[in-house]
DNA sequence: CTTGACCCTGTAACTGGCTACAGGCGCTAC
DNA sequence: GTAGCGCCTGTAGCCAGTTACAGGGTCAAG
């Protein structure tokens, strides 16, 4: 059990880091393209061998991910914190991404309220002619509520 | 000023309704091939030639567009509309539309919370090995807040 | 008669994030 | 040795909704 004999620790091929963390192998050698990932070290026959802090590294992509960031935004993350970079920039990232989420949010309940509002006019009776929905849509929504759609 | 000689009303060619309609004639072409807009007449010359109807079903296009609508479902909208289908299918095409709005609203709410407390858990000083957004983008987020990221 | 704005068709590029081949080697078990 | 999986590269396709050419013809003004 010397060092010597023992040189590769568990490097894992790309399957089993697959499976570990729930990324498909065809995606995690795009993100290798995409330089969200080292290239791995190989094995005689071309095989790439990972150690275990790749399956780390694509559980903080898929993190990120969940939290709205893009893949490039991501990398500038993963770059950020492997270069140990001041935290204040990881922070501007995060509130950026912060404010792109709240100004969708912001839209999408723009949207919300409009839909319900006609949903909630048409009562699924009669004929399109007839429709607040097609109404609303075919001039501007000057019904019962004028609000702009 | 007999039926006879003024055929043509108020034709227009595609650059004056995209003018009118604040959509891009690459745009209005597009549709045209999507099956969104009927092939309107053409001059002599092969020009397109709307009717002013066209400027509406463009604003059409586009307020569906602002409510969240894909083009595949507006070309239902506008299908169900020409047909007069009956308004019951109608008020079933938004309401589902709006479910999906909401699910969309409920997923950006859960990152806005999780994005929110960790900037606020980042004072921005120190550097990003300390960063309380890397720990827990690297770690799932086990600090003072133990929720999953 | 020429300029320049407008229109035509058809096709390709773009965005982001994968996903799917095709064609070919390597590895392991029986 | 041979089956069958796993891995390799490189390229192409997919989604939606445009946008951008290239290479032409048309039309109105001066």
């Amino acid at each position: 059990m010397s060092a010597r004999t023992e040189m590769a620790i568990t490097m894992q091929t790309i399957g089993r880091i697959a499976r570990a963390s729930g990324v498909a192998i065809e995606t995690i050698r795009y993100y290798e393209r995409e330089g969200l990932l080292q290239p791995p070290e190989r094995s005689a026959s071309g095989y790439r061998l990972y150690t275990p802090e790749a399956v780390e590294r694509l559980r903080f992509i898929q993190r990120a991910k969940r939290l709205g960031f893009s893949l490039q935004e991501i990398g500038t993350l993963l770059d950020l914190s492997d270069q140990d970079a001041p935290s204040a920039e990881v922070r501007a990232l995060a509130s950026d991404k912060l404010a792109v989420i709240e100004a969708r949010l912001r839209d999408l309940q723009g949207m919300r309220e409009a839909l319900s509002a006609l949903v909630a006019r048409c009562d699924g009776r009669g004929d399109a002619a007839h429709c607040p929905i097609i109404g609303a849509l075919s001039d501007g929504g000057e019904a019962d509520d004028p609000r702009a759609v």
